[in-house]
RNA sequence: GCCGAAGUGGCGGAAUUGGCAGACGCGCGCGACUCAAAAUCGCGUGUGGCAACACCACGUGCCGGUUCGAGUCCGGCCUUCGGCACCA
């Protein structure tokens, strides 16, 4: 009796099962082979889970299934990283509280990733708005206090006039808030910030090491920014004991040093500008601080800058050197101050030139100093004009000024970062309250753990404020308590976390999620970590992963945690596109997998996103190319059922077949392994199809074998198969993947071509392991080589085993048969 | 401007260490089934020289090079995407 595929009645069905039998669950305390699968956790939206989403954790999940018929015991966890600016401005949008909304979005999400069947281990679930979670997040922030990696400090911050907040550095992009796209502001705050910096270069060093996508190395490296040079003091002509100190990463061109200058929110603008020069310097700082850093620092603006009036002595030629206010220079990078080299840095050289200043060339290019330069030289060279240092390569002299000005005591070798400390703070509702309290007697006392967790207040007005303080500060009842330490009234800080710092640390939590006296076990911390494979996408290369990273290490240092590194392995998925776009509302190009789901069943829009191009580069939907992998299914459907109805031979397969089958494991596993899915899925249906072609004497373990392989990517449809049969027990529970016997992947014959001067003239078949001679004589034996080399022996042969037959029947000069 | 990734049929994309370019799928064409259509199945499908076969030439962004042989390696460009950017 013949059954049709029917993908809803048989998701339903399995779904159901593995739910009951607990699928994806493992025993965390006593699993033999231990291997931790994550996928980054999602924002629980309110329209639902995207099929960016789905993408996403089907490769993850393809990768973890794979691993778990391998005989891995596969954690692979699910959470919400439901807090956060984001949630909350769709709350505000809506005028709902977010508590409730989120437990709206939470649920949907939790039904849509079981729809699309991941393997996923849910009693682990995490939740970084429940108290029981973010009492740990919480906890997290005072060890780092202890540690003094907290600390609360005055100093120019980004705030968000949209989101009226403030931002950290990693979520201004190109000056403008990343969440809601407004250009962000300077102000001078009062504000927590987590000391990643003392880490920069650790974090900087590892990434050598680690086997992580190549881009978002690329990407932490750019934005760690690492420098290495001097930093030197010039004096102030007529101020003794003041000097201005600037760092630099040539320090061979200090000779050509002819001006200095200073950031207009430098301090020492003040004290040494002159009287003359006063009105003019004021009016100039004062309007350059008014600008918004976005224009401030556009690399297309003109230069411009005034002069102090004061006077600096470039310690190396002796000579004195105006000091020039400018806001090319940046406050906040270095010591806020330059020595300008106008030869020899193209900023330097367009200030120069716009304000007349002298541009000596300390530095010969190999083509010589140009009679009329129109730009600077930043490029290694010969040292001349600069004393002793004169005939030097720049790389030798820039050693011997720095062993000079060490030695001298004028200045001393540094490394600058461009990475920022984290600023946490945000002046938000939707948020853990920072664990803090003020005391007019003792200053900033930290909650202690046992009073944890500092209950976020359910409150009707979550709106922000925009008086730079949160909405908790107009709450009484939260605010006033008392001091930890004394007793006394005091208030608690009001600010609460940037939802980064519940994503830093959510991946150590999950083993140990049912904990409630502690945040870690450290059995389990021992036993599961650090994550195996950790797939997530390339916009958190520097948010997420970076400050996931310093976490870590910090808890690491603190004696938390074995390892500093968490994640083994990242791989970073690509993006999806729909008709050559990026999918989007406006563009109405969005996909629904709801609707896809529903139209082709699970298993169709999993193997077919998979299909749809290189996982870590993504793919362009297409709503005909479904369809294809939708008819894939039923073929291989339509076969087990067409082989089932008249009784599956248990014979061994013919040995051309049974060497296909072998090949179709290899290569199937190896890119299951290597998260290339797209061949996975082709080489599946080419074996589907062979098999189809064979219908009449295919095998059991041919059959058996095409299910196993496909059920990653499919898992619903391969249970059922598995079922019909004849097996009791689960293919996701018993299954293992078929071995593979490695005499099965030589052939005792091969193809291979032969060519004549390189063109593929005839194919001979040969025997594995033959020699060349015989390889040779059989093609000479062809009508078609012997036409193609015109009545002439072969030069020359090439023979490569296996491949090809290259006769080479041109006489080249280089072909000493040419010489005769 | 600097750094990184990538350019292959009408389309998505395959192709160990340099060794038969275009697997697999979509689309398209022809055929079978059908009163007809849909669905399904079979065959064909890089371009040109022919309407077709045989055969030949050309063909992996562009120019040049190395090699018996280059999608793959080297040099110089062009384009697209991503990261960084008055960071001294």
């Amino acid at each position: 009796m013949r059954v049709r595929y029917n993908p809803m009645a048989v998701e339903a069905k399995w779904r159901e099962r593995w739910e009951q039998a607990g699928v994806g669950e493992v025993d965390l305390d006593q699993a033999p082979r231990p291997f931790y699968n994550l996928v980054m956790f999602p924002y629980p939206s309110a329209e639902g889970l995207h099929i960016g989403n789905v993408f996403a954790y089907t490769g993850g999940d393809t990768y973890g299934r794979y691993m778990a018929l391998l005989g891995h015991d596969v954690f692979e966890p699910m959470g919400f990283d439901a807090f956060g600016i984001h949630s909350e401005n769709f709350a505000l949008k809506m005028n709902v509280h977010p508590a409730r909304l989120i437990a709206n979005n939470v649920s949907h999400f939790r039904e849509q990733l079981h729809r699309m069947e991941g393997r996923f281990a849910w009693s682990q679930a995490v939740d970084t708005t429940s108290p029981a979670y973010y009492r740990w997040t919480q906890w997290v922030f005072l060890q780092l206090y202890h540690r003094g990696l907290a600390e609360k400090k005055r100093a120019p911050v980004n705030w968000c006039p949209s989101c009226l907040t403030v931002l950290a550095n990693e979520q201004v992009v190109q000056g403008a808030c990343e969440r809601c796209g407004t250009l962000v502001v300077t102000r001078h705050l009062e504000q927590w910030f987590l000391k990643i910096t003392q880490y920069a270069d650790r974090l900087l060093d590892h990434l050598e090491e680690m086997d992580w996508s190549p881009t978002i190395k690329t990407a932490q490296r750019n934005w760690i920014g690492r420098s290495a040079g001097l930093e030197l003091s010039f004096p102030v002509v007529g101020h003794p004991g003041t000097a201005v100190a600037f760092f630099t990463t040539r320090p061979d061109t200090v000779h050509g040093a002819s001006f200095v200058v200073l950031a207009p929110e430098h301090p020492l603008v003040s004290a040494i500008t002159t009287d003359g020069a006063r009105p003019a310097v004021e009016a100039y700082v004062t309007a350059a601080l008014a600008r918004r850093d976005q224009e401030r620092t556009d690399v297309n603006r003109a230069k411009t800058g005034v002069d102090t009036g004061a006077r600096a002595l470039n310690v190396a030629t002796g000579r004195e050197v105006p000091i020039w206010v400018a806001d090319y220079v940046l406050g906040s990078y270095g010591t806020g101050a330059i020595m300008a080299v106008p030869a020899h840095d193209q900023r330097d050289f367009e200030f120069a030139n716009a304000f007349g200043l002298p541009i000596p060339w300390v530095i010969e290019p190999p083509g010589g100093v140009p009679a009329t330069p129109t730009e600077a030289y930043g490029g290694p060279g010969t040292v001349i004009h600069s004393g002793l240092l004169n005939g030097l390569s720049s790389p030798d002299a820039r050693e011997q000024v720095m062993d000079w000005a060490e030695r001298e005591g004028l200045g001393q070798r540094r490394v600058t970062y461009r990475l920022r400390d984290w600023l946490i703070s945000r002046q938000r509702y939707w948020g853990p309250p920072i664990p803090m309290v003020l005391c007019p007697t003792c200053g900033t006392v930290p909650v202690p753990e046992s009073e944890l967790p500092v209950m976020l207040p359910d409150v009707e007005n979550f709106r922000p404020l925009g008086t730079g303080e949160s909405p908790l500060a107009s709450v009484s009842a939260f605010v006033e308590t008392t001091c930890p330490q004394c007793g006394g009234p005091a208030r608690r800080e009001t600010d609460v976390s940037d939802n980064f710092l519940d994503s830093a640390w959510y991946y150590l939590r999950y083993p140990s999620a049912e904990e409630t006296e502690r945040a870690l076990s450290p059995d389990r911390i021992a036993k599961w970590l650090p994550v195996n494979m950790y797939i997530g996408g390339h916009e958190h290369a520097v948010l997420h992963l970076l400050y996931t990273r310093f976490i870590s290490m910090a808890l690491h240092d603190m004696g938390h945690l074995p390892f500093e590194e968490p994640f083994r392995v990242f791989r970073a998925h690509g993006t999806m596109i729909h008709e050559g776009a990026k999918m989007s509302k406006s563009r109405g190009n969005v996909i629904n997998p709801d609707e896809l789901f529903d139209r082709y069943g699970a298993d169709s829009v999993r193997t077919y996103l998979m299909f749809m191009g290189p996982y870590q580069e993504g793919g362009d939907f297409s709503d005909q190319g479904i369809q294809g992998v939708y008819r894939f299914m039923h073929r291989v459907w339509d076969l087990v059922d067409e082989v089932l109805s008249r009784g599956v031979p248990d014979a061994a397969p013919p040995a051309a077949r049974e060497r296909e089958r072998h090949r179709t494991i290899a290569k199937v596993g190896s890119d299951y392994a290597a998260l290339h899915h797209n061949t996975a899925v082709s080489t599946l249906m080419t074996y589907a199809n062979a098999l189809t072609a064979a219908r009449d004497t295919v095998t059991r373990a041919e059959l058996e074998t095409l299910v196993i392989l496909l059920s990653p990517l499919a898992p619903a449809i391969t249970e059922e198969l598995w079922e019909r049969l004849g097996h009791a027990g689960m293919l996701s529970q018993d299954a293992r993947w078929p071995t593979v016997d490695p005499a099965y992947l030589v052939d005792a014959e091969v193809e291979i071509a032969v060519q004549v001067d390189g063109r593929v003239r005839d194919r001979i078949v040969v025997a594995v392991g033959g020699t060349q001679e015989q390889a040779l004589a059989q093609a000479l034996e062809r009508e078609r080589v012997q036409s193609a080399l015109g009545g002439h022996a072969p030069a020359r042969v090439v023979y490569v085993p296996g491949r090809a037959l290259n006769l080479v029947a041109a006489r080249t000069e280089r072909d000493p048969a040419a010489n005769e």
